[in-house]
This record gives structure tokens, sequence and C-alpha cells, in this order.
RNA sequence: AGGCCCGUAGCUCAGUUGGUUAGAGCGCUACGUUGACAUCGUAGAGGUCGGCGGUUCGAGUCCGCUCGGGCCUACCA
């Protein structure tokens, strides 16, 4: 076996074998229990992040666990088409080669969309392999696949029949940039230092002037009202009159809505109902006309009047100012900070704009989904998402679904020449419908998000009944992160509930944000970004799988931090020793699949019965998904447990110095039981040295993956020996650490001196070679120690060291008279609280006692370190 | 404006239902090439648990207030 311990050496060669012989393509039927995960499709627009990295590795690692529990465990990835992101990059790359979609056309654009998505999509598959990602590449989708297109339109119709989509002209949020209608979501809100210009309107046939404030007086060109607060006694005279606009002369009848606040600026508030959302609402109460003034592209349209048509809208905004301020128009102008929506893809400000698109309403599916959580069929990890989860769907509202592009699913909405819509889940249908052939389909497609949320079912091939899905929907978790709560997890449940009366998974793991070593967000503007594939190539797939599920505390973002993976690279390299040091030394032991502790030394029992409390307690921290207390588990186990203890323990038997029964049929048997619990998370690690073990069959014929997971084997636990090797441990420790205060060089021989009490006296003369070996002591023996020994007391046991004359540096003095001081802090507390009577009748007996007892040990070793001091005077 | 989260060692973070002497990794100090591993070993330094008040025999943990930081939601002209 190789010294170095060279990751890169073997990773590609497990993937390859686990690809090649298929042990992740799910069964379906199958006997088994069914596990099913979902990956959360990345976009088709680059390559993965860390944040995938993260999510896969947490997939990865529960569909391995379940996998190896015996579970029909189904992964299946997938990519999304990502409608607006792809379609800005492939722009972005048409105009390098200076061309345009436009120029293009529909068809040849969509054709250069698809062999974008073929580049980027083996980029994803490469990339998750790298990682070790146990998918099942036969189930792979693709948003825009033939099934996925039909769940999406079958999906469309049957919303649309039912009345829950339709068709409308509406307020929505536009992007001038992106020249399409964006969702609620897609718009940021953003603090902009602004001017709030207050204006004057002259009321007609009157030579009153009343004062309205906006922030964007470009919008005043188009003004159909004056608007106030129906019991405002202030304006009331003016109801029935009319203000003359400014610039264009006009009228604009005064009304009262209560969406005036009349509290602020003048109470007096000019309308425009087809630039702002408030006064949408208001127009149409009112009835009031509306003007469109600013076009699709940002751009003042021709009802803005000759003077202002063609301009942009920033450019149209200063242009009345000028124009204000020159007919006196303009009464002031004040620095305002406020709110504005920006487009989240193109960054800038978004355009309230009406226009026709279509909409899904949400309520009803959003109260099935409160209700989901409410009642325990969902469950969010963690937990602290419920309210956000609440607050967001209590005020849904309607969902716009159409996108002025081309990258995505059509609509399948037609319209007819005299002005009908059909829609139909195809064309012959629509023709059957509507009567007709001459037909037009919607130039729009729909919001990605739409195809997102169907995901869970329609890529195991619904709306058909197939075997895969009566196999395995309602899938089992989702894990994401909570960037996209909104966006994608609340969508997918309305719809899964809706479409197939099912949550489409019970449980949902939400991931924090991966950030830089100092808890700064990644970006390439601060040149902070880690590369997960650069990071494999330093340190292993599995290191860096390690680093991010260790990391994974519940409802923190993940500060990544290189140094920290070279920590669990050394983990690595401390396993991959480990197993080289056993193999060299077990001889024709091997791997036993049944081990009774009978007859085997206290150290074999203490550590079978570590390993059974580990397996316990890594199994039950992955059913909490709290991956980082099951590496935390594994990690200390194996490193301490196993390394500094065991193996230590182990020498002396296996050099003949101490023999031990079956020491190294524990060993392999250990190691291979460890290497199990290890493999979820480390699977290239645990897969190569699994196979050197002699006897690793027990666990399987072919692989590690398919082999059972450890659980608890309460055969394996024993008190008794846990509490001898805790004397052991606790006394090296002890021994060790007086060695250093003594100053005493390694290889000083010693003799050292036990007299234990009772209770700890059980079993202590077998461990007195082993004593010898850990301390490399000259002697050891179960006696009083001389008067001129230097003494402690640990665990029960007064132990001295003789080591000829004991000079007592200064230093070391120091020390000792520090821990007097904090031991005399500590005693006068425990004093306190056992002479305190409320707490001997409060606190539980065991506490009491446990306080008790600690106050005996502490008296004690004050006495010692007195004895020390004064010993060396 | 409302909601949520965080504040524990130099750094990044654990700390489950309140109960011994508050932990880990990295970093730091000293010593160590004992035949698995220097990607290592041994020992050690380092914390008024943001602050104030309360409940309790007992608070890092529960409650109130407060300061500092972050995130989300929101149609205030």
């Amino acid at each position: 076996m190789d010294k170095v311990f060279d990751p890169g050496s073997y990773e590609p060669r497990w993937q390859a074998f686990w690809r090649e012989r298929g042990y992740f393509v799910a069964q379906a039927p199958s006997e088994r229990r069914p596990f099913c995960i979902m990956i959360p499709p990345p976009n088709v627009t680059g390559k993965l992040h860390l944040g995938h990295a993260l999510q896969s590795t947490l997939q990865d690692l529960l569909t391995r666990w379940r996998r190896m529990q015996g579970y029909e465990a189904l992964w299946l990835p997938g990519t999304d088409h990502a409608g607006i992101a792809t379609q800005l990059m492939v722009e972005r790359a048409l105009a390098e080669e200076g061309t345009s979609r436009q120029e293009l056309g529909r068809e040849r654009f969509v054709e250069r969309m698809w062999e974008w998505k073929e580049r980027y999509q083996d980029n994803i598959r490469r990339q998750l392999e790298r990682l070790g990602a146990s998918c099942d590449w036969s189930r792979e989708r693709f948003t825009l696949d033939e099934g996925l297109s039909r769940a999406v339109r079958v999906a469309f119709v049957r919303l649309y029949r039912e009345g829950l989509v339709r068709r409308g002209e509406y307020m929505v949020n536009w992007s001038p940039l992106l020249d399409t209608a964006i969702s609620d979501l897609e718009v940021e809100m953003k603090e902009v230092r602004g001017q709030l210009y207050h204006l004057a309107y002259q009321v007609e046939g009157s030579d009153e002037r009343i004062v309205v404030a906006t922030t964007r007086p470009e919008t005043m060109l188009g003004d159909t009202a004056v608007a106030m607060h129906p019991e405002d006694e202030r304006y009331r005279h003016l109801l029935g009159k009319a203000a003359l606009l400014p610039l264009v002369g006009r009228r604009l009848p005064f009304v009262a809505d209560p969406a005036v606040d009349p509290e602020l600026g003048t109470g007096l508030v000019k309308v425009t109902p087809f630039h702002d959302p408030t006064d949408f609402e208001i127009g149409r109460r009112h009835g009031l006309p509306a003007l469109q003034v600013i076009g699709r592209r940002g751009v003042m349209t021709v009802e803005a009047g000759p003077d202002f048509a063609g301009l942009d809208r920033f450019a149209a905004r200063t242009e009345v100012i000028e124009r204000l301020r020159a007919g006196g128009f303009l009464l002031k102008s004040e620095d305002h900070v406020h709110n504005v929506g920006h487009s989240q893809r193109s960054g800038e400000p978004v355009e309230p704009l009406v226009s026709t698109q279509w909409f899904c309403d949400m309520q009803r599916m959003a109260e099935r989904a409160l209700a989901a959580v409410r009642e325990g069929r969902l469950e969010l990890v963690p937990d602290m998402w419920v309210k956000t989860w609440e607050h967001w769907l209590e005020n849904i509202k309607p969902w716009c679904i159409s996108r002025q592009l081309w990258w995505g699913h059509q609509i399948p909405a037609w319209y007819t020449g005299d002005g009908r819509t059909v829609v139909a889940h195809d064309l012959a249908e629509a023709v059957r419908l509507a009567g007709t052939d001459e037909l037009q389909q919607d130039e729009d497609v729909l919001d990605t998000w739409f195809s997102s949320a169907l995901w869970p079912f329609s890529t195991l091939g619904w709306p058909e009944d197939t075997t895969d899905l009566r196999t395995f929907y309602p899938t089992d978790m989702l894990v994401t992160g909570h960037d996209i709560l909104f966006f994608w997890v609340a969508r997918m449940v309305m719809m899964g509930v809706h479409l197939t009366a099912k949550e489409p998974f019970h449980t949902v793991h939400l991931t924090g944000l991966v950030r830089d070593a100092e808890g700064h967000k990644m970006s390439k503007t601060r040149g902070n970004v880690l590369d997960p594939e650069e990071l494999i190539g330093e340190f292993g797939a599995d290191a860096l799988r390690f680093t991010l599920a260790t990391l994974d505390s519940p409802g923190r973002d993940i500060p990544l931090d290189p140094q920290r993976m070279a920590g669990y690279r050394a983990f690595g390299n401390k396993i991959w020793n480990a197993t080289r040091f056993v193999l060299s030394r077990v001889g024709e032991a091997r791997v036993q699949g049944e081990l009774s502790p009978a007859g085997l030394a206290p150290a074999e029992r203490w550590v079978l019965s570590r390993l059974s409390r580990t397996a316990d307690e890594v199994g039950r921290q992955l059913e909490a998904f709290r991956f980082d207390e099951a590496c935390g588990r594994l990690y200390h186990f194996f490193w301490g447990d196993l390394c500094d203890w065991y193996i230590e323990l182990c020498k002396p038997a296996l050099s003949g110095e101490a023999p031990r029964p079956r020491v190294g049929e524990v060993l392999l048997t250990v190691l291979e039981r460890s290497l199990r619990l290890l493999h979820p998370v480390m699977p290239h690690l645990t897969e190569e040295l699994w196979h050197r073990l002699p006897g690793h069959e027990v666990g399987h014929a072919e692989t590690l993956a398919l082999a059972p997971y450890p659980q608890r084997l309460p055969e394996w636990e024993d008190a008794a020996a846990e509490a001898q090797l805790g004397v052991l441990v606790a006394l090296v420790s002890q021994v060790r650490s007086m060695r250093t205060d003594l100053g005493l060089p390694p290889r000083t021989p010693l003799t050292l001196y036990l007299e234990p009490s009772d209770e700890a006296a059980a079993g202590l003369d077998e461990q007195l070679p082993l004593l010898r070996f850990l301390l490399r002591l000259e002697d050891v023996r179960l006696a009083a120690p001389p008067e001129q020994a230097a003494q402690d007391l640990v665990a029960g046991v007064r132990f001295g060291l003789e080591a000829g004359a004991v000079p007592l540096d200064e230093q070391e003095r120091q020390r000792l008279t520090g821990e007097l001081d904090k031991l005399a802090e500590q005693i006068a507390n425990a004093e306190a609280r056992v002479a305190n009577a409320g707490f001997l009748s409060k606190a539980p007996a065991e506490v009491v006692a446990q306080q008790r007892q600690r106050l005996a040990e502490m008296r004690q070793r004050r006495e010692q370190i007195l004895q020390r001091l004064a010993a060396a005077e």
C-alpha cells in the first residue's frame, strides 16, 4: 500500500467503477422501501458553484446512507433551462459575434440555445461525477425535454380550465432591458437617493393652486386625475372640479379614494394609472382613462407628446423638470431616499407597466401549502423558516407567468382571427376546439419556475401514471438553499398539492449560503470566489464533501476556509495511514461479520462499545439532518477513539510484548465498520480502502456503496469496559501532563506509583502493561507513592512519579499557584452550593451527589498541589 | 414599517429539553524523527458566553429591555 495519500489517484477510478456497474440505477417496481430525492436542477448557464457542491454533497450523503440502509434509493439528476438567465448568456455571446437574436430570428436562435444547453449540461454532469454524486443518470431530465414539456402543457391547460390561469391586462413589473414582464419575486427593492418634487397644479376656473409631490415627474405626462382621501375636509370643496395638468393642459378631475394617506405630504396625490400600481387601482375604481406614456423599452411614447416622445425615461425626467421649472410649476425639490424596484437579473429599475399577461391565481393553492406545514405533512428544516413561509403564503398575489422571451415553454394558447382564445394541449386539439385552423399561437413563454414547480413529479413521468411515479412519488427530501424558498419550494408544494393531491416531499432541508473564510459573500468583484473543481483538485472530493457537510449547521451560512479543508484532507490521510498500519500488522486475521466480545480484553471490549455508540449517534444525527453533528462524531471516533487510543493500545499486543486475544480481528472488524460509517460522506476513500481489507466481503460482494450501514449493536456495548478504559485514559493524560509540568525529558526513566480508590481499582492491575507502554515507564507499581514523589489525583487514583529530584521552575510554580487560586474559588462555590438548603431540597439527588464528589476531588487536588509546592521548597 | 436570524477562545463555529470544571477545528506556545501518519504526536496558553434587569436552588441556555451585525418581506406619492 502506497505510503503517500493521494485522493486524485483513486477518485476517478471509483467514479467510473460505480457508473459502469450501474449501482445507482434505481429499480422500479421494487421490494425495498423507496427513498427519493430530486436534485434542484442547476441552470444550464455555466458551471457549478460551491452552493451546488454543498447541496449535492448533502443529497448524496442522504442517498448513499439510505441506499446502504437497504432502501431503493433514487437521486434523480437534471438541469433547468433557466429562461431569462440562459437567454441572456446566449444573447451576450451573439452580441460578441456582432449579431443578435432579432437578426437570427426565433427558430435559429432557439437552435443556438440548444447547442449551448448541450455543452453546459455535459459540464454539469462531469462536475457532479467528480464530487462523487451517486445520481441515477439513466433518469436524467431537462426542463425543456419532451416529457417535461408535455407535463407543463397539461398543467397549464388544467389550471386554465379550472379558472386558476387566466389572461388579462394588469399592471406588471416590466424590465425595459430584458423587454419582458417579470414576477414580483424577480424584483429587488433597493434604496435609492432621489428627489421629491413638489408640483403646483392650477385648479380649473379658480385661482387656487394645489400641490402634489412626486419622485417620478416624467409620469405626470400620463396623469389623469388628482386624488384625496374621502374624509379629508381640506379638499372636499375640490370634488367635482378639476386641476389643469401643466405642460399638457389636460383636465384632471379630483377623486376621493381611501388609498390616499391624508397625513402624507399635502394629502393630494397625482394619479398616473398606467405607471404606478396604486394609481392603477385608483384608476380602476374611478373609471379613469389611462395613457401609456412610457413604452416597453423605457422610452417615452407618442402619448407623452411631441416634446418628449422618443426620450429615455430618465432623460424625460430631466426635461419635464426643466420645463416645469421654467413654467413656475416646480415649487421645490428635496433630497429623498426611497425604495425602488429593480430587475433582479438585469439590474435596472423596473417600470410598472400595464400589459396583457397570463396570471396564475395562487390563493387556494397557498392555503393548502400553509396547511401542509401547519398540519405536519411538510417539515421545514430548520423550522425558523416556518414564519417566513406563512407570511409569504398568507399575502400571496397572482403570479405573472408569461414572459416575452424565446427560450422556454411556449404558452399553449391559440388565438383565432375573430379574437377568441383557445387553450389546448397541442395544435390539433386547438383546431378541434376552435373549429378553424386559422390559429396563431401565443408568442410568449412561461416563467421558468412554472416548469420547475412541477419538477418532483414531471421527472417521474407525470401526468402518466408511470411505475416510477407510483414507486417514488411523493419524494422524501428536498435539499436546497433558502434563497429559493418562494421561487421554487413554495411553488412546488402548491403545484404538487394541487395537481397530484400530495405534498411532493415531506422534508425540506434549507441550507445557508457558502461564504468565504471571513464570512463574506463570494463575488467576482470581491475576487474571493472558490471553484469546487479547483478545491477537489487540491484537497480531493472527499475532503470537500466532509468540509461542507461538517459546516452545515442549521440556519447558518457556511464560511469555507481552505485551511479547514486541508484539515479534513489530513483526516483522509489519517484514515489512509491507520488502514496501512492495520494491514501491516494483523497477519492472517480477517474482518468478522459477527464478533462476540466474550473473552476479549477490556481494550477490545472498549473499542467495540465505542463503535456501537458512535454508529447509534451518527444514525440519530442523520435522521435529524444534523450533518455537522454526524460528521463530528465520525471524526472524533476515528481520530480520537480509534487512532489516538485503540491503535496505540494495540501496539504492545501486536508486537507480542503483551498479547491479547483476537486483536487483529477486532482491529479489522472495527476498521471495516468505520469505513462503512464514513462512506456516505467520504465515498471514494472508504471504497478504496475497504477493498483492501481481508474479509471485507462480509459487507457486500462487490462494493461498499451497497454494504449495510452499521447500526448500534447492544451486545457490544459495555459500561464496565468503558469505565475501566476511562480510568486508563484519564490517568495517562494526567501523568503526561505532570511529566511536562515537571520538565522531564521524554526519555527520562520513570516509575509510576498507583494507589486507586476501591472503585477505580477494578481491573487496574490488568492495565499496568498498557500504562507502561503508553507512558514509556521504567516501572509501574500498585503501591503508595514514596514521600518524595510528585503526586496527584485523577479519576479516583492517587498517583506519584518518582523522578529523582524535582526541580520546580518559576513558570511551573506560577502555574500551580494560579491553579490553586482557581481551585479556591471553585471550592468556595461548591461549598456554598452544597450548604444551600434550596439546592439540597430542589436539585435532583444525582446532581447533589455529583457536586459533593466534585468538591471532595477538588479538595484532594488542592492538597496535592500544596504538597508539591512544599516539597520543592 | 413589519418579520426572522446572529453576537460564545485570535479566527470560523458547536453547545439538543436550564444541572459537574463552557467545547471543536484552525491559529498560537513548548517539547518530540518511539517502525501507520511531521498531512503526525504530547502537553499548554487563551473565554466577565454583546450589555442591563428578571425568573430559578442553579442561566451560555428561559423572559423583558438595550446595543451591534446580517437577511427577508413591504404599493407610502
